[in-house]
DNA sequence: ATCCAGGATCTCC
DNA sequence: GGAGATCATGGA
């Protein structure tokens, strides 16, 4: 992988990317603020807005600095990590993984933000994608700093911290208003320290997690895999359930702790990585698991 | 109209 | 402890 600069056009260039297809990483359902704009996608994260735009191996990411794509974008699309490698591993564990992994090998995992992961993801329960992605739209807008002539950043903890329930419900968050309202207090008072998250074992972070009212098992292990980096992390949502019951246990149903025990015990520190692939695969291929 | 959505909690037994 | 109802909202 090469990367190249054009400051006169504010852009980076990378050729001979690995494991890197824009489309299936974006629409994979791990993050939401993003939309197509022609060929180009537009990214909003870290109070940033980026293009990029990828023909084959070569990707440009535009409206950035070398600086900017070192100190936050390497980290973003977690480009130090060899999926070529990881893929390999998951599917030697396990043939069942060949076609998922092959029907978007291009996937990976995003190092996103905690806060905003975290209140993304209490949204996204008991809703479909294009609709947690106006909520969250909207509560920028709303409520998040301007960036650009039409860009908000997601808000900051502080930012969020002043607005009331009632105010929330009128973003349409419905029964989960009183949800997000508990994770930010418990941000905001530092009861909830992602630095500190950080240090702690997989297991204590998602209790500390869990202990918001509205965060349960599937949305904690969310924000553990797609802003906390913990790659062993199995989150299980219908989808992922449907697929693991149609593969390993013959369509009977299960619950979710024999799943849970059976992607540690064959997709091991990947685990996360391997729901990914069966997530995407499953939800674009419904048709295979209606027996 | 009725059902369902990248769930979590409450309410029963 | 585990199944079933309930929670807002909009789209199919």
């Amino acid at each position: 992988m090469t990367i190249n600069e054009n400051l006169q056009d504010q852009k980076i260039t990378i050729k001979g990317a690995e494991s890197f297809d824009i489309s299936q990483i974006l629409e994979c359902g791990q993050c939401f603020r993003f939309s197509k704009v022609d060929s180009r996608y537009k990214i909003i994260a870290f109070s940033k807005v980026l293009f990029v735009e990828q023909v084959d191996q070569e990707v440009i990411f535009y409206n950035t600095t070398r600086e900017d794509f070192d100190s936050i974008w390497m980290n973003y699309f977690d480009l130090s990590t060899d999926y070529s490698s990881i893929k390999k591993v998951l599917a030697n564990n396990d043939k069942r993984l060949h076609e998922p992994i092959a029907f978007a090998d291009g996937i990976r995992l995003l190092n996103q933000e905690p806060f905003e992961c975290m209140i993304s993801f209490i949204i996204s329960q008991n809703k479909k994608i294009p609709m947690i992605k106006n909520i969250i739209k909207t509560i920028s807008e709303i409520y998040g700093t301007q960036i650009d002539e039409d860009s908000y950043a997601f808000p900051t903890p502080q930012q969020l911290g002043k607005v009331s329930i009632d105010e929330l419900l009128s973003c349409k968050t419905g029964f989960r208003a009183k949800y997000i309202s508990d994770a930010v207090q418990k941000v905001c008072s530092g009861e909830i320290d992602f630095d500190e998250l950080r240090t702690m074992p997989t297991d204590k972070v998602r209790e500390k997690l869990m202990s918001v009212y509205g965060i349960g098992l599937k949305v904690a292990d969310c924000i553990m895999l797609f802003s906390l980096g913990r790659k062993e992390v199995f989150p299980i949502d219908v989808w992922v359930k449907k697929i693991m019951k149609h593969y390993y246990f013959d369509g009977v149903d299960v619950n979710l702790k024999e799943i849970t025990d059976l992607s540690n015990e064959l997709y091991g520190d990947y685990a996360g990585v391997a729901q990914q692939y069966l997530f995407h695969y499953a939800r674009h291929n419904p048709s295979i698991m209606k027996v």
